[in-house]
DNA sequence: CTGATGAAACTGGTCAAGCCAATTTCGAAA
DNA sequence: TTTCGAAATTGGCTTGACCAGTTTCATCAG
């Protein structure tokens, strides 16, 4: 009969509302532990299961975060930035994850790069000094050296894994070192590395390359720590 | 000090992401109705409470629409590829990537790997010797073989890489590597190829690692693409 | 024979209670 | 005071049951 009936929405949507509500009163502080699972089912009249099914719709949508035999934990994402937060990974961490990525994959970069690959390289490297001499920061030229070099490879799981690891969209990474490069001798510093593995690649010579990316990386992450203000 | 992150991911989690490449798969077809809960549940082996965990999580990513009374259904506006493969990357350069990046991280693994850490390795190898000798495949097993080694790197960057790598959640990738390694046999090439592995490791052998481990994803690739249909 | 009907058989929605595993807490021992 | 481990706490998952819409289909009125 009568059709139009919206009826209720589903428990686990209504209750997910109330949270998100809580949250955003503030009566749910940012990082704050929420009540335990059964104690919070208890006080929003539902049943555990249904409560469940709303923590993992927050969860997904990242409001709260769940931690196994710890509580739940309203996110801090959108807020806080403060030095080198996060939970496990640290920016060090970043810069030697790249470190031993990059360096590897510059290894097949080297056999199988063609005489294009190369004059990409060269072009990107060109407009680098450029910029650096007339002082500005080539962050995004930085960004296409490393990934052309990694497309080299030919392999494009590789090749997006480089280009997610140079934006580290989750934490505010990469900000940070855009900051702290802004000096122009620490970019020329970061200039020559750039030669010095180009000048590998153009050699093919795998050993040397990956010597180059290597410490290439490793001294961007040494850079950056010694300008760390404290 | 160092926290280590999970290393299982949480059940709703794995089980989405089955129900998702059976549907890219083609399995579960548009529009088509998937079975009850309850019967779904059974098949995928886990209760009734974790599926509606799962097809809430699949719900709120539009992959599935859930009709009271009625089922649940393949959301007809998912469609696009059904079969294999993306636009630039292949199943072949994602075993590709998955080689080059573990045989790097072993290296490191075999140097800074505690005692605590091979026991633990020593018992995922063991469990999954158990499983494949009662017919078992050790799939959640196989993950945390590959996640526990790349923890001993030290660096949550290459373990959350090492992780997503193996999920590669947007393609039906897991899920077809899972189907086609049904075989025993296939299992038990694959349990012995760890075990090589492990010996290295615990020999602290560098290189034997890096090569094992190498050689593990090597095969592991061929065999699945030996196994494929067309 | 045709079509309306309504009960029974599904199917999803929710709840209750319990056990397991990871984490945290806190007091006893060194 | 520091360390360590047992107990309490907390999330993770299962089993089993009952309720509430939908669908199905045999039955019966026309």
């Amino acid at each position: 009969m009568n059709s139009i009936r919206p009826v209720e929405r589903r428990l686990y949507q209504q209750v997910a509302d109330q949270i998100r509500a809580l949250i955003q009163t503030g009566h749910f502080r940012l990082g704050q532990r929420l009540p335990a699972e059964r104690e919070l089912a208890q006080q929003l009249g539902v049943s555990r299961p249904s409560l469940r099914e709303a923590l993992i719709a927050l969860e997904i949508e990242g409001a709260v975060e769940i931690r196994m035999g710890s509580g739940i934990y309203v996110s801090s994402s959108t807020e806080r930035r403060s030095v080198s937060s996060s939970i496990g990974e640290s920016p060090v961490e970043l810069m030697e994850a790249r470190a031993m990525v990059e360096s590897t994959i510059i290894v097949q970069a080297c056999a199988r790069i063609t005489l294009e690959g190369l004059k990409s390289v060269r072009q990107i490297l060109e407009s680098m000094r450029t910029d650096v001499a007339e002082g500005r920061k080539p962050v995004e030229l930085d960004r296409q050296f490393h990934l052309t070099i990694a497309q080299q490879a030919g392999n494009g799981v590789l090749t997006r894994l480089v280009g997610d690891l140079f934006d580290e969209r989750h934490s505010p990474l990469a900000t940070q070192l855009r900051e702290h490069f802004e000096t122009p001798d620490i970019w020329s510093l970061a200039l020559s590395e750039h030669e010095a593995i180009f000048a590998a690649l153009e050699a093919r010579d795998p050993l040397l390359a990956q010597v180059a990316m290597h410490r290439h990386l490793e001294q961007s992450k040494r850079r950056w720590l010694d300008s760390e203000p404290r």
